[in-house]
DNA sequence: GTGGATGAG
DNA sequence: CATTCTCATCCAC
């Protein structure tokens, strides 16, 4: 036990990455990891502030149904809480703006455009997408290469707060890697708010958990780097075991029936003392995670593995209504469909059924059924944000069947949600090198769309029969509901010292991120700051766009 | 492969 | 506590 409580147990088991071979990505040379973690300010919130600016002095939240999500910082500093219910916040605060944020449409548009930005300064950087609002950066070969920079020249100042800034050691090596992702979070962070006008904080940390718990400490608009030698003392600061990312409330319940009440009884637990309620992997994981040892390796998000929809409303009691809200869901499920370029070739329905809950005695049931669907009839959403008239209704039929799966129309049901989901794309086979740049191939390439309309205009149907209708509050101060797109997004030029050389940035710049991935990937970090020669593979393609001198 | 459980924001 | 509207992963079947 007493080994627990020196607080380099867990940096000494970062830094040797023994023990976690098959999870962790090659150790590089006895330095740690060096992960930022990016996490947008109140996201729903800020993206209609720069929708509509005027939002930006007035207390305002984002509602959902009749849950108010989030809530800007205005609002916060007037005492208003981050989310709640409608009716008591508007309550206690009438003076609260609320705009409708049921459509994520928006929202996703920003956060793919949060995650290339990202992407485009960090070259082939792993990127992980959380949510729609979190990125987590695994930025340890831009930290290696910048640090083979003589020290004495450049004593790599720290952005930011340091968590317990007292030990901080200029000298340690680790601790100038840490300052290096520091500065890097600093520019992604001024680069987001100048590329989309969107404030973000950031953790800076040696493993993921680390760096989000940490970028917790001083929000928003901040950043917060932790010493490895800081774990401990972060981890105090956690009111319970629940604080821990990947710790949800199953697990805690399980935890609190063996009686591990605090994150302390974590720390001390043994694999044995869990070995009742988890396999032995899980239970390893779980103390590791409590001691702030995290070997997961920061993953590529690529593109989303399902698109859907879900609508929540009051109840819906017939078949024919059940069209209706199925009709709409697929009109827009579609449009996004069609934006992302893919074919699915699996289609599913998700519905609660109150009844079906209450006489299982559940608070939730969501069950959903799923089923191929023939290639043929989706295959108009290549070049049509919308199916001709004979594939939608047999999409929509297809989704009736599946409903006709979960409700017997002949006995009492209450839906009170529907959703309509896609996924089981075909493997992208057209992004390839090659592929982009042999000849008239460009076309094939999956490029994705600029969207042709939004849907935020766009109303449920039948609403005031199935639903009661939420006056729009913020129509009070959106009297003409102007469409305001966001200025499209130009990828921005990297730095210049971060390529090789004799790439042209211009050229670069212009290139689509995937290929930009591709040739920094079979690139070897070091050429990024020293040239080398290029090996056959990348000389035939990095030839195209190098500077012609 | 299907569908539920769990966890994330 | 879940509320809302998603998306990913894991696992029994």
């Amino acid at each position: 036990m007493s080994d627990d409580e020196t607080d380099w147990g867990a940096s000494l088991s970062e830094l040797s990455a023994v023990g976690h071979a098959p999870l962790i990505p090659p150790p590089p040379s006895g330095l740690p990891r060096v992960i930022i973690h990016i996490d947008l300010d109140c996201f729903y919130a800020q993206v209609e502030m720069v929708r509509q600016p005027a939002l930006r002095s007035q207390p305002m939240g984002v509602r959902q149904k009749q849950m108010v999500i989030t809530t800007n910082y205005t609002a916060r500093a007037r005492g208003i809480p981050k989310s709640g219910s409608v009716q008591a916040l508007t309550q206690a605060y009438p003076e609260l703006i609320l705009v409708n944020g049921e459509d994520l449409y928006e929202y996703r548009r920003f956060s793919q455009r949060i995650f290339e930005v990202v992407s485009s300064m960090t070259f082939a950087h792993a990127v992980e997408r959380l949510g729609m609002d979190e990125n987590f950066i695994d930025v340890t070969p831009w930290v290696h290469a910048h640090l083979s920079a003589p020290a004495e020249i450049d004593p790599s100042p720290v952005q930011g707060h340091v968590f317990q800034a007292a030990s901080w050691d200029k000298s340690d090596p680790v601790h100038r890697c840490l300052a290096l992702g520091s500065v890097l979070a600093q520019r992604i962070r001024t680069r987001i708010r100048e590329e989309l006008g969107l404030t973000s904080a950031a953790g800076i940390a040696v493993n993921k958990t680390l760096a989000k718990l940490v970028g917790g400490c001083h929000k928003p608009d901040d950043q917060t780097l932790l010493l490895p030698d800081q774990t401990l003392a972060l981890l105090q600061t956690l009111p319970s075991p629940r604080s821990i990312p990947g710790i949800g409330s199953a697990t805690h319940a399980s935890l609190l029936e063996l009686g591990i009440d605090t994150l302390a009884d974590l720390q001390a637990a043994q694999v044995s003392n869990l070995a009742e309620m988890f396999d032995r992997e899980t239970a390893e994981r779980l103390i590791q995670l409590s001691q702030g040892i995290d070997p997961s390796p920061v993953k590529t998000s690529g593109r989303p593995q399902s698109i859907g929809l879900e609508d929540r409303f009051k109840v819906i009691t017939t078949r024919d209504e059940s069209k209706t809200k199925l009709k709409w869901l697929w009109g827009r499920l579609a449009q996004l469909i069609y934006e992302d370029g893919r074919i699915p070739r699996v289609i599913r329905v998700t519905a609660r059924d109150q009844i079906k809950e209450r006489a299982q005695g559940r608070r939730w049931l969501k069950e959903s059924r799923q089923t191929q669907i023939a290639g043929h009839i989706l295959t108009g959403l290549k070049t049509n944000p919308d199916l001709p008239q004979r594939e939608e209704s047999q999409v929509v039929d297809i989704c009736l069947s599946l409903l006709d799966k979960m409700v017997n129309h002949s006995a009492p049901y209450q839906l009170t949600l529907l959703g309509i989901g896609v996924s089981d794309f075909p493997p992208e086979t057209a992004n390839t090198i090659q592929n982009y740049f042999v000849a008239g191939a460009k076309e094939t390439r999956n490029e994705k769309r600029q969207p042709k309309r939004s849907h935020a205009a766009m109303t449920p149907p039948n609403e005031e029969a199935m639903c009661q209708p939420t006056p729009d509050i913020d129509e009070a101060i959106r009297p003409c509901s102007k469409k305001v797109k966001p200025a499209p997004l130009a990828i921005p030029v990297c730095d210049v010292s971060d390529i090789p050389h004799d790439w042209d940035p211009e050229v670069w710049a212009n290139l689509p991120m995937d290929i930009r991935t591709e040739l920094l990937a079979s690139q070897p970090i070091q050429s990024r700051t020293n040239v080398k020669p290029l090996n056959k593979k990348t000389k035939s393609i990095a030839s195209y766009f190098q500077k012609k001198s």
